[in-house]
Order: structure tokens, then C-alpha cells, then sequence
DNA sequence: CCTTGACCTCAAGTGCGCTTGAACTTACAG
DNA sequence: CTGTAAGTTCAAGCGCACTTGAGGTCAAGG
């Protein structure tokens, strides 16, 4: 199979802009050849992996993680329907922390909604007990100096791949 | 009660940098007064108005969002714990929107790993259906030009107080 | 009085995931 | 052949939530 599929294209049946995927392929994220005249041709294994990459992104996983991800694609074949379920499952703790996570702020939430009191000492909200945080994937990944700091790049970490560890 | 925290205490029982604080304030999410030697205190209120301000972040607000909110408190006195309690149960459906959707991702998952397929056709993990997106509070809070733009522009728009509402 | 640590302001930097703009080239339809 | 839509590169910008650094001031103990 020839890459045909112009950049245009690709972002049409991939809901992601152009500037996007050129984004995507300076990171390492995704291939393209090139035409004489220099413009990206793509082959239509890389709508696969596009779809991937945004799934993973919803998922919460950094572009980073979610490249280490891909790299553990075999390299010379076409990856097959098992690659692309072994990586996706990969997902699924990480999803159940998350959920496990907004539940637990939930349940605080209520039962601290009768009193309004938000104390830091005795608050459940305020103390998360275990100091799972993270919510998303925010901004500064750093680790911090600070105890919030420390806590939060605690609760951070991915779940697929070689994905940075610290 | 007069201002007596310095921000250093404030810091501390918070978990808040000093550097955090001061932008807080900067925003206008939080106030103090200033000693002679134009040095911050704070009166111990301010406490709690921090708790908010760290769990409201950790529930996915932005900082816009959470200052809105705080605007509704009342003007002279010092809020009470309903008026605490009136802010914070309006996180309730959104904590509640955010589950429901990782846990359809996760649902969608499930149903997709036998196959392993990422169509982009056919997934639902790639169709949302609803288009439900935005995971946390994530980049880009543009109106984009690109359906997924769109989409993800539509997924936001917060649950409470006078926030930004397009 | 002096040192030390905590505080001040202001501008700039960081990290992520892109987008935008300028200046230019290519591909294709008529 | 020509017009135009779509492509190219590169640098810079954006939005959020902060942090960092430079250069200086303040407050309290010895």
C-alpha cells in the first residue's frame, strides 16, 4: 500500500487539524513520505494510529507516554487488531484510577455538604487520605518542592509503555 | 479579627507556594491586607477560601470559573458554612458528568479491546455519540474552526456560579 | 547594630498541546 | 497556461496555573 492520503485528508477523517498533525509527526507520533514537491503523503494505517493517539489523549496519557506507547509497535509489519488492543488495554487501570479518584471526591464531597466546612485539618476533601490527586493531565510536571507539589507528581506516572517513571 | 498570617503561614497550613498565593490574589480570588512594610497578612478566613479554591481546582474548575464563584459569596460578612456548602454542591453534577463519561470511555473500552479496532468509523470509542468530551481541564479553550475544535469547545462551559458560558 | 530569613515586585520562564502568521511552493481544474 | 486551493517551513503565540530569578526591603533574635 502506497501512501496517497494528502494531509488534508487525513485531518478530514481524523477530526485533527493539519497543524495538528504536523504536530504530531514532529514528535515522533506518526510517519508520512514525501511527495517530489515535498508534501506529506500518508498511508492509511496512520488513520488507525490517529485515532489511537486521540483516544489516548481523552484518556488523560500525555503525548509523550502515548509515543513511548506506539514505540513498542512491532517494526516492520503493520501493527495488527491484538498490537492495538494490547496497548489500549493498557488503559484500563488508569481509567478505573481516574474514576476511582473522582468517586472518592464525590462521596468526600457529600458528605462534607452538610456541614460546608472545608477544613484543612479535619476535612475530608482537604486530606485525601491517600494522596491520589491528579484529575487530569494539568499543567507542571514537575516535581516540586513543596508537600502539594510532591503529592501531585506522586499521583501522576502513566500506566502504558515505558512511560517516563519520574 | 485582624489579619495576622503571613504568607508564609498561610503556605504552610494550605499547601499553597507563597508564589501560588500571591497569583491567587493577583486574580482576585483571594485578598489581604499589608503591614506597615507593605508585607501581606491575612486573616484566617482566608484558609478556607484557599480549601475551596485547591478542591474546586482539583474537581476541574478553572481559576476564572472558581473565582465567579466566589463572587456570589456575600459582600460584608464572613461566609457562612451554607454559603460554603450552596458553592460547593453545584460541583456535584459536574463531578457527576465527568465520572459518567470516563466510565462510558472505559465502557467503550471494554467493548472494543476484543476487537482491538480504533475504526474511525465505526469505534465508539471514536464516535462519542454525545459529543462529551473534555477530560480535565485540558489546553485550548479556543472556539476552534475543526469539529473536534468544536466538539471539545461544546464539552466545556462550567456548573458553577456566573461562569463563562461562550 | 547586625545578620538572617522571610517578605516584596516585576518580568520572564515552564510545560503541554496545539494554532497562527508570514512567506513561499505545489497540485490540479478549467 | 493560469488561477486557486492546498500544501510547505519556521518562529512565535496562546491558555492555564503557576514558578523562578533578579534585585531589593522588612522583622526579629542575638
Amino acid at each position: 500500500m502506497e501512501p496517497h492520503l494528502t494531509i488534508g485528508e487525513v485531518s478530514r477523517r481524523s477530526g485533527v487539524a493539519p497543524s495538528g498533525l504536523r504536530y504530531y509527526e514532529s514528535l515522533g507520533l506518526i510517519a508520512s513520505e514525501r511527495t517530489g514537491g515535498n508534501q506529506r503523503r500518508y498511508r492509511r494505517s496512520v488513520l488507525r494510529r490517529v485515532a489511537f493517539i486521540r483516544t489516548a489523549s481523552r484518556v488523560g496519557l500525555t503525548l509523550e507516554q502515548i509515543r513511548d506507547a506506539l514505540a513498542t509497535l512491532p517494526d516492520g509489519r503493520t501493527p495488527t487488531a491484538q498490537d492495538w488492543s494490547r496497548l489500549s488495554s493498557s488503559w484500563r487501570p488508569l481509567l478505573d484510577a481516574r474514576i476511582a479518584e473522582l468517586e472518592r471526591l464525590r462521596d468526600d464531597l457529600d458528605s462534607c455538604i452538610g456541614c460546608g466546612c472545608l477544613s484543612l485539618e479535619r476535612c475530608a476533601l482537604q486530606n485525601p487520605g491517600d494522596r491520589a490527586s491528579a484529575l487530569g493531565p494539568g499543567p507542571r510536571y514537575l516535581e516540586g518542592d513543596t508537600p502539594a507539589d510532591a503529592a501531585r507528581a506522586e499521583a501522576r506516572g502513566g500506566g502504558v509503555g515505558a512511560a517516563a517513571r519520574r
